[in-house]
Parts: structure tokens; C-alpha cells; sequence
RNA sequence: GGAGAGGUGGCCGAGUGGUCGAAGGCACCAGAUUGCUAAUCUGGCGUACUGGGCAACCGGUACCGAGGGUUCGAAUCCCUCCCUCUCCGCCA
């Protein structure tokens, strides 16, 4: 959410970033309209209300003659204020519901782009290997060991669900346990196991809704949402919160399967296990002190390349414009890993500065010792998204003879097995 | 799911229709004092919106789990919901 204060004040600083994201700066108008309109009511109504406070604590001492004439002039201003009440209640949920749909405003160092044709490579590292032979997509690899069973999981679920199986099923726990002990035990993250449903003010608060609906599994009988990521649970630990700033910076990292609906992308990687309604992730989420956000966005995606680095799969940093940044990031780089058998660069990680945006929203607050209550900044990015990772670990990691060898970091996670041939 | 108890400021805890944004205590901050390491005294100490000074401030309004209702007036009475605790039932 933006700060209505900076759009009173800057109207035509905001019209501009907004713009830049593709959004309509028209909305800007609207919004002010109606923040205008919710001021001037709001007065009156105080004033209404201090005179009816005022007029009501004379009331009490009135002689009796005076009290009856005073009671029913008394009455009639009480129900203008309920009245009053009521428009208020209206203009505030509309001023509310316009501010929820606006997008964040992208940071000065962004690059200007319309779409993600015009995302910048920042930088790439570690070598494309060299095949003796055709690699292949990892959806054959897969079927062929027997370690992903695509036509099972159709059968159960629909399109777009597998099996992992076996060693399968082993080398992603592998990877999640690695990653894990990686942000836990060299990174500076706090684990959490969180919960996967949430409440509707929580999914508000991570700013996915009310814009993403329809992305969302959810329980409306019981106000539950399925979690789409493991930001949302975790940048809302401290929603509605006051935290002293000694406390800052915050890390938090979770695994934890997601849930989208993926109907936009109908149609879209339909193939292997790229795409998926259901899939597991290790994300990272920071809460921070506003004066170190951006370099704190610098070491979340080096966190992320680590993953990547030590995987000794080659990868590559992609800064997003303008225009691709999606809905609550002030700044983003997303991760690649390169996929030789599908020969892609696949987003394994994508890294954000949402700013005070999802603070807002969530009211995460921090103090300065005798200073006035804050909005925090929140940064989420994956660390790494198990499915593709999987993918590049597969698609790279092949031999000849269609078996896979097991990265020399995992092999720990996997009771020291060294290749995964088939069973 | 059933029965009972309860939800007040960072914490504990008063308050049952007006003088309560809310006693008192703890914690915390500032100052004073004592020279013996901690105690004493004084003062301050919620959040949001809003008007003015457009800064350290001053005023208005709202908020005592949430939402409705009664009333000239509600933390205080009524209704609905949520949550916590205890007991029972059921179940991974």
C-alpha cells in the first residue's frame, strides 16, 4: 500500500513511477477524490461528535424542563452522526479498496522498461557444460529411472501433477534439507515450519490480495487461503506489531509446499515439472530497517546465487524493469538456472525490496529507542524453488547412460549415494 | 462438537451508564539526590486519523477482542461473532 500522505503530497512524482510500472495514473486522481471526500466528512463528524460530548455532560446537571427540549434536539444530532458514521464507514472502505489495488512504485535505480523484454542480465556465472552427447529434457530422465511418475499423478489429481519417487522423491528432500542447513547455519536465517492456511488479512497483508484472487486455493467457509509462498505466513509474523529497532534486521527462512492455481498460465510449460498447482520451496524473508533495504536486496540475491553456485550449475542475475515487477516490488532481480535439457534459463529464485509496501498493509512497525513508531521493509526471495531446481540439477547432472550424478553437496543428504541410476 | 470461565494500555491489574484514554503497580525514559552499584524522589511514558504551529509542540476525534444494538451519553447494559483457559466428547 502506498502512503496516502506522499500521494497528497507528490501527486505528480507518483502518476509518473506509476506509469512506469504500466498501471494507470489515472487511478492517482481517483484515489485523491476520494481521500478528499473521507477528509471533509471526517471533520464535520468530529466536530459533530465534540459538541454532542460536550452538550451531553450538561445534560446531566440541566434543571428537568430544560432536559426534555435538550434530549430530543440531542437525539436528532445523534442520528446525523450515525448517519455520518455510516458514510464515513463507506468512503473509507472505498478509499481502502483503491489504495489496495495500486501498485508499488518502482525505486529510482530501476531500470524503465515496458515488459520483460527489456529486464537486464546483470551478470552470469559458471559454465554451460559441454554434452558428448544430446541432453535431454528431465521429463524423459525422470521417467526413464523411474524417479518422477507423470502419468500417476494425473491420474490422481489432473494435469500438472507428478509423483516424485524414490530417489526421486530423496534428492528433493536432499536439496531442501541442504538448503536449509545452508540459510540456517551460514546464512543468518531463522527457520520456521509456518502454517499453509491463512486468514484473509494475512494474504492482504503480503499484498496478494485483493489483486490475485483468482491465483489462490481457498476455503471461504472457513476464511482460509492456501499459501501460494512461504512469504506470505512469514512476512506477516509481525503484522500489527511494534518491534524495537535493535531487533532489525530480521531473517526468516521456511520450506514449505505452495499453492497456485496457475490460471493465467493455462496452456504455458505444460511439460515436465515446470509449472505446477502444487510444488515445494525454500523461501527467504527479511524484515529490515528502511535505511538498509537495498543492500539488503543485494545480500538476499547472493544468498540465492550461493545455492546455485555451490550446486555448480551456471546461473545468471536478471534485473527486472519497470514493467515487469509485479505488484508489490520496489526493486527485483530474479535468478536463472540453466537447463540443458529443455535449454532454458529457468527463474529458480526471484528476489524483492516490496519497501514499506507489504509493511503497510500488514502494519509491521519498529521504534527507535523514544522515536515514533516506523514502517519496517520487507525483502522476499526463494532460495530456491525446488522444481526447477531439480530440473537443473537433473538436466545438468546427466550421463550418457541416462543416469544422474549426484552433486557432490547433496551427496551427505543422500546417505552417500553418488549416482541415480535406474532402480 | 458440548459445558463453564474470561478477553482492559509493553506486562500485571482496578473500573458496571456521564467527572475514564481509562486508578494502582511493574517495566521503561528524563531529571534530582545519595558515593557505593542499587535505592529514593519528581516528572514523562499508547496508537491512528485530523486541524494549527507547518520543528521539539498544542487542540479535536476515534480506539478497553471484533461487529451490531439500546441511550442525550457505554470500557460499563443487550445481541452476534472471534479468540484464550478448564472439563467432557471426537479424531490424525
Amino acid at each position: 500500500m502506498l502512503d496516502i500522505k506522499l500521494i497528497r503530497e507528490q501527486p505528480d512524482y507518483v502518476k509518473t513511477k506509476i506509469a512506469q510500472t504500466g498501471a494507470d495514473p489515472g487511478d492517482i486522481d481517483r484515489v485523491l477524490e476520494a481521500d478528499a471526500r473521507r477528509r471533509r466528512l471526517q471533520h464535520e463528524l468530529d466536530e459533530m461528535r465534540a459538541r454532542r460530548t460536550r452538550e451531553s455532560k450538561e445534560l446531566g446537571k440541566a434543571t428537568p424542563e430544560e432536559r426534555d427540549r435538550k434530549r430530543a434536539e440531542m437525539r436528532q444530532l445523534g442520528e446525523q452522526i450515525s448517519a455520518g458514521e455510516r458514510d464515513l464507514a463507506a468512503l473509507e472502505e472505498e478509499n481502502t479498496r483503491l489504495l489496495l489495488m495500486l501498485p508499488n512504485l518502482p525505486r529510482d535505480w530501476v531500470p524503465v522498461g515496458k515488459d520483460d523484454s527489456e529486464n537486464r542480465i546483470v551478470r552470469t556465472e559458471g559454465v554451460e557444460r559441454e554434452f558428448t552427447f544430446e541432453p535431454k529434457p528431465h521429463w524423459e530422465l525422470g521417467e526413464r529411472l523411474g524417479i518422477i511418475d507423470f502419468e500417476r499423478g494425473v491420474k490422481l489429481s489432473g494435469t500438472r501433477f507428478h509423483f516424485l519417487v524414490g530417489m526421486g522423491a530423496r534428492l528433493e528432500r536432499a536439496l531442501i534439507a541442504w538448503m536449509l542447513d545452508l540459510k540456517t547455519q551460514e546464512q543468518g536465517y531463522l527457520e520456521f515450519a509456518p502454517p499453509l492456511m491463512v486468514n484473509t488479512a494475512t494474504v492482504i497483508g503480503s499484498a496478494h490480495l485483493p489483486k490475485f484472487e483468482d491465483t489462490m486455493y481457498r476455503d471461504k467457509e472457513e476464511d482460509f487461503w492456501f499459501v501460494p509462498t512461504a512469504e506470505v505466513p512469514l512476512t506477516n509474523l509481525y503484522a500489527r506489531e511494534i518491534l524495537e529497532a535493535e531487533r532489525l534486521p530480521i531473517y526468516m527462512t521456511a520450506y514449505t509446499p505452495c499453492f497456485r492455481r496457475e490460471k493465467m498460465s493455462a496452456g504455458r510449460d505444460v511439460r515436465g515439472i515446470k509449472r505446477g498447482h502444487q510444488f515445494d520451496k525454500v523461501e527467504m524473508v527479511k524484515v529490515v530497517h528502511p535505511a538498509t533495504s537495498d543492500e539488503e536486496l543485494d545480500k538476499l540475491v547472493e544468498n540465492a546465487c550461493e545455492v546455485c553456485r555451490r550446486l555448480k550449475i551456471p546461473f545468471r542475475v536478471v534485473q527486472m524493469c519497470t514493467g515487469d515487477l509485479g505488484f508489490s516490488a520496489a526493486g527485483k532481480y530474479d535468478v536463472e538456472m540453466y537447463a540443458p535439457g529443455v535449454r532454458e534459463w529457468l527463474e529458480v529464485s526471484s528476489c524483492s525490496n516490496c519497501w514499506d509496501f507489504q509493511a503497510r498493509r500488514a502494519q509491521i512497525r519498529f521504534r527507535e529507542k523514544g522515536g515514533k513508531p516506523e514502517f519496517v521493509h520487507t525483502l522476499n526471495g526463494s532460495g530456491l524453488g525446488l522444481p526447477r531446481t531439480l530440473i537443473a540439477v537433473l538436466e545438468n547432472y546427466q550421463n550418457d547412460d541416462g543416469s544422474i550424478t549426484v552433486p557432490e553437496v547433496l551427496r551427505p543428504y543422500m546417505g552417500g549415494v553418488e549416482r541415480i541410476t535406474r532402480a
